[in-house]
DNA sequence: ACCCAGGCGCATG
DNA sequence: CATGCGCATGGG
């Protein structure tokens, strides 16, 4: 099945997402924050992770990156791997304050492909939680890859070995335009179907 | 008592 | 380049 096709289908079968999962006020710091807690885990364990942040007035670049490692583990245990994720988060509000006065705003002036290289040499941050930020919180044109993607691709579709050949395969197959609609509108909209697909069915 | 989840970094062959 | 492994909690 094409692409569109598909898209079409999940549309109908689960109508509008129009995504990310709302916790707090979904700040674009918030989203990143996100982005890196989930890898690999659940979304109702990141949500856990996330209520505390906001709690305990962390959720801001200058509170994570100056707060005891410790407090900060207790905060997002229930999002697994947590020392790691501690590390990321303060590697990550680090870099933004150094870089970028602690604004997400100003770095995301950047061009699509330096700001994505700049993610991605990030420690902790790899393609699918750099993809996310810049999708979900910096609106760029960018499809995200993960596993439920690869999943849907497998059964309805074709299977690539790498993160990159399936994101060529999207990003060439819905070209702006298709369906009148913007090109991060539509990525934003068809990953979270996607999403919405995985979860809803356990697998196969 | 297993198995897996919206990954990533690092060590090997 | 491509596998394999550790990281860790919580829900089925």
């Amino acid at each position: 099945m094409n692409l569109v096709k598909l898209f079409n289908q999940l549309r109908k079968q689960y109508g509008s997402q129009s995504w990310w999962p709302v916790v707090g006020h979904n700040s674009l710091f918030e989203i990143s924050i996100g982005a890196i807690l989930t890898q690999n885990t659940t979304w109702t364990n990141v949500e856990k992770a996330i209520k505390c942040l906001l709690d305990a007035d962390l959720m801001s670049p200058q509170a994570i990156s100056t707060c005891a490692s410790g407090k900060l583990q207790k905060c997002i245990r229930s999002s697994g791997y947590y020392k790691q994720k501690t590390k990321k988060l303060k590697i990550f509000s680090k870099w933004l304050i150094k870089k970028y006065k602690g604004n997400l705003r100003f770095f995301l002036k950047k061009s699509l492909t330096t700001a994505r290289e700049e993610l991605l040499s990030l420690w902790g941050i790899g393609p699918e939680t750099a993809d996310s930020i810049l999708l979900y919180a910096g609106k760029k044109p960018i499809f995200v890859i993960d596993a439920y993607t690869k999943r849907l691709c497998k059964k309805y579709c074709v299977e690539f070995k790498t993160y990159n050949e399936y994101q060529q395969f999207f990003e060439t197959n819905l070209r702006a335009g298709v369906l009148g609609w913007t090109k991060t509108k539509l990525y934003n909209e068809f990953h979270a179907l996607i999403v919405r697909w995985g979860k809803g069915r356990g697998y196969n």
